[in-house]
RNA sequence: GGUGCUUUGGCCGAGCGGUUAGGCACAGGUCUGCAAAACCUGCUACAGCAGUUCGAUUCUGCUAGGCACCUCCA
């Protein structure tokens, strides 16, 4: 198998991927609360995640992917003040909470969808879990980390501090919490600042709560993820993946819930990845600079100077790293789209250019043309070879290494996508070369690049030849009819009316081109 | 204030102690009835100052700017 090399936030460096069971990878990722619709941040997790994930399965490891809804305990202030979120939304839009959970879980899966995200293994929830997050927290309580006040369980900072290190992930000491933590006077429960609850008594207008040996209340936020990863994962598991704002506090009061009560943090990797950024800032409700996903596929915002597909906003994700920041601008995401279509144009021709050359289309089933309709996880290459011996020229040789050495390097999709574009010019060199003249390998081994890794694990698709589908080879077949008309009246140097299909077809948004081979069409 | 990150050409954005990232935009050329596409060529940058080194955009220090977290956030 393929090394695969992962930084993780942790040590802060690249980390050769060692599974803990052969073959085998346990991965949870922190999902979305759902009290909102899913906006432009949501995307960069759930895309980075999807596309490790493919990754790993390309490369022959068998995953188990968990991804958890939070549907109850994540607070919208500090922890005394503060209302559970989806009790705040629900009051607001005179919902039951599980109306709010249900709409925006709902909303989300179809964000996700549309980005071309395969749904994790398991997608459990916070609420469904409540009775395990209170056996966790007798067993921090029993372990000695936690302390009662007024009906709340607080996990106790200093004393986990003194036997082990709050603060490892963060590289934060105890002071320097204290530093910026707010004071808030009175109404305090909790011995120090830096304690985080456990459990919560709720107020009695509280909507969501449950019966507990200490009050009626809700679960602490962190809890769900010490909890759901440990019941579907096991004790120790690979690879825990979230946002960076997640590090602190979230990640690592898990880390500490986990070392208080089964005595090891339970995760072998912690990957990370950026924030989408807009002119420089992050994303956020205050700023007014907060873009749903719904809103950026219609277009539909202020800061939006046209709607930008869900494709064209997942290659503008994947031509960043992970770990970096990624700022949002109406030309970058113009640059993406025209970028996205290049390469599809490429495909479409690397069909057409196989065909000519009876190379075999040697796809799992018979999706042809249709790559999109590739099943996540299936790959044309089962077994991804060290190295590439299978009579390629070098060139095809150096863009398939690079491209899979880049990817197994942490993941870096952007360098990745350079040999994508190097394909490309490959592919269009080869149109404009003589017939035979390019080797019938290097056409397969194009074809497997971009069914394995353009559609297979960056997860691409031609959205132009998914959408329709039927009523696109109607239309294919009528266009193959009006540019035959053209092609006549063209052989008869009657400009005028060739010029004129050319121009109507231009105002029905299709683009005729003409090449030394005949006239070709596509979608404006 | 504390912790960490970051500063790359017109824009986005990789990367690295010595070799072209890539995309978008722009300019010239080839092709073409015209156009578009494609191809070729050009534009070749690493905040500033100092240091380490045979050699630094890449390492170190300082200065200046930016960002994130420390409050909910993907």
């Amino acid at each position: 198998m393929r090394e695969l090399y992962i930084t993780d936030t942790l040590s802060r460096k690249k980390e050769l991927f060692e599974p803990i069971n052969p073959g085998k990878v346990g991965l949870y990722v922190c999902g979305p609360t759902v009290y909102g619709d899913a906006h432009l941040g949501h995307a960069r997790p759930g895309i980075t995640y999807d596309t490790l994930v493919r990754l790993m399965q390309h490369l022959g490891y068998k995953v188990r992917y968990v991804r958890n809804i939070t549907d109850v305990g994540h607070l919208v202030g500090d922890a005394d003040e503060g209302e559970d979120k989806i009790s705040k939304k629900a009051k607001l839009e005179q919902l039951e909470p599980m109306e709010v959970v249900q709409k925006y879980t709902l909303a989300y899966h179809e964000a996700m969808r549309s980005l071309n995200v395969a749904p994790p293994s398991i997608e459990p929830r916070a609420s469904a879990h409540i009775i395990e997050q209170e056996e966790l927290v007798k067993k921090i309580l029993d372990a000695g980390y936690a302390y009662e006040s007024n009906g709340s369980i607080y996990f106790d900072v200093e004393k986990y501090n003194r036997d082990h290190r709050y603060g490892v992930l963060s590289g934060r000491t105890l002071d320097d919490t204290l530093e910026g933590t707010r004071k808030l006077d009175g109404q305090d429960d909790k011995k120090a600042a830096y304690d985080f609850a456990l459990w919560k008594k709720a107020a009695p207008e509280h909507l969501m709560k449950w019966p507990s040996p200490w009050s009626e209340g809700f679960p602490g936020w962190h809890l769900e993820c010490s909890v759901m990863s440990e019941k579907y994962l096991g004790r120790q598991f690979d690879i825990h993946g979230g946002g960076m704002d997640l590090m602190f506090p979230h990640h690592e009061c898990e880390i500490a819930q986990n070392t208080a009560s089964r005595g090891t943090s339970g995760v072998k990797y912690w990957m990370h990845n950026n924030m989408i950024t807009i002119n420089g800032k992050k994303m956020g409700k205050s700023l007014g600079n907060f873009i749903t996903l719904s809103e950026l596929f219609n277009g539909t915002h202020p800061l939006l100077e046209q709607a930008y597909s869900p494709m064209t906003v997942r290659f503008f994700i994947l031509q960043a790293h992970y770990r970096s920041t990624l700022d949002f601008s109406n030309e970058a995401l113009q640059a993406a789209e025209k970028a996205l279509k290049k390469v599809m144009q490429a495909y479409k021709d690397l069909l057409s250019l196989c065909k000519a050359a009876g190379v075999g289309h040697i796809v799992k089933g018979d999706r042809g043309h249709e790559a999109s309709a590739l099943e996540y996880g299936e790959f044309i290459t089962d077994i991804v070879p060290d190295k590439f011996e299978d009579g390629c020229s070098a060139q095809v040789n150096a863009i398939r290494e690079s491209i899979y050495s880049a990817l197994c390097d942490d993941l870096n999709t952007a360098v990745a996508l350079s040999g994508i574009f190097e394909a490309v010019k490959f592919i269009n060199t080869a149109k404009t070369a003589k017939p035979g003249q390019t080797k019938a390998a290097d056409l397969e081994a194009l074809l497997r690049l971009f069914d394995d890794i353009v559609f297979g694990v960056l997860g691409l698709k031609d959205e132009e030849a998914s959408e329709g589908g039927k009523s696109l080879a109607v239309i294919d077949g009528l266009m193959g009819m009006v540019l035959e008309e053209r092609k006549a009246a063209k052989a008869a140097k009657d400009w005028a009316t060739s010029d004129k299909i050319r121009d109507n077809l231009k105002a029905l948004g299709i683009a005729v081109k003409d090449t030394k081979d005949g006239a070709e069409w596509s979608f404006e």
